[in-house]
DNA sequence: CTTGGAATGTCAACAAGGCTGACGTAAATT
DNA sequence: AATTTACGTCAGCCTTGTTGACATTCCAAG
């Protein structure tokens, strides 16, 4: 690393070693991101299929069915299975929307809630020690590159979610 | 919140909602990173598992199933089916160990290779637009966070993978 | 030299959570 | 009035994870 410093430096980090070590990274820290909630999931016959559900319920409440189905990216069969159970478990609830009728605007309930706060209490203390031992600087690379990384629509979601109440 | 940029300026990154910006992240990220590969999987009959098995016997050649059961984290039941569907169609192909003949030394064969390089040739494509789009700074920082995320015992598997043939 | 344990494979059964295809209903839109 | 949209549901299939039980081979230690 001496004296690339004329025109190397820049694509130093492009090598296929550099990106190989970036892939498994990505695996490796993505076993980790989702091994604490999913300890908890299990303990109460969830899934991460759930927690998904969960996460952007709470995130957005009221959204619709069909928003969270673009958000997850999977089929309406998939997706119903789980609610299905979150209904009857008495943690999501589905009202009439107000404008279009058809739509069914979900909701956590109480319980529902406290379900969350678990899961994402458990979530959030791994990434705040991993924010924690990089320092800031490096959350915004990291931020900058997983950005970088989603596709397109995706990325929509993740930055506006805001307009989902009409 | 408005004046912490005395003391507060360091923690700001960690405030809730920056944490659940980063968890939103690395699902949506996460997405895009399996959406090139899981395409060709597709049209070759193969999933995600067997892409995991190619790709790290392509890192480690001639690594034990032991090991592999380790990075990958699943039981071997589970490992051996995918890895018998990659003996019968030829891309892997195992060697009884030197010293201890219970081992089997697992190796690509030349079409395992082929279709390793296929895959990572998607994967890092993305990799690599997204490093150049955030750039280098950036990346380190990615590299960063995700380390710190890791289980440690992860991580070892991660950060050394040398010794792998005595 | 025997014996315990490690490394591996294999059979069976099961579950979660994806998928497709087909069909139904109510409400909105044209 | 006809079509489209939003949603639910039944049925069946696949991948990939799980447990449990059992066999083989071989290293290593008593």
């Amino acid at each position: 690393m001496a004296d690339n410093a004329t025109s190397g430096e820049s694509l130093l980090f492009l090598t296929d070693e550099q990106l190989r070590k970036g892939i498994e990274a990505m695996f490796f820290a993505y076993q980790g991101f989702t091994a604490d909630p999913d300890r908890i999931l299990d303990t109460l016959e969830y899934g991460r299929a759930h927690h998904r559900a969960v996460h952007f319920i709470n995130r957005s409440p009221g959204l619709t069915v069909s928003s969270l189905l673009a958000i997850l990216g999977v089929t309406k069969q998939s997706l119903n299975r789980v609610l299905r159970t979150l209904f009857e478990d008495g943690l999501v609830e589905a009202r009439v929307g107000k404008t279009d009728k058809r739509e069914r605007r979900l909701h956590l309930t109480e319980k529902g809630a406290a379900l969350e706060r678990s899961l994402s209490d458990a979530q959030r203390a791994r990434m705040r020690a991993a924010y924690r031992a990089a320092g800031p600087q490096a959350v915004q690379g990291f931020r900058m590159v997983l950005e970088a990384m989603m596709d397109p629509e995706m990325r929509r979601q993740y930055q506006g979610f805001k307009e989902d109440n009409p």
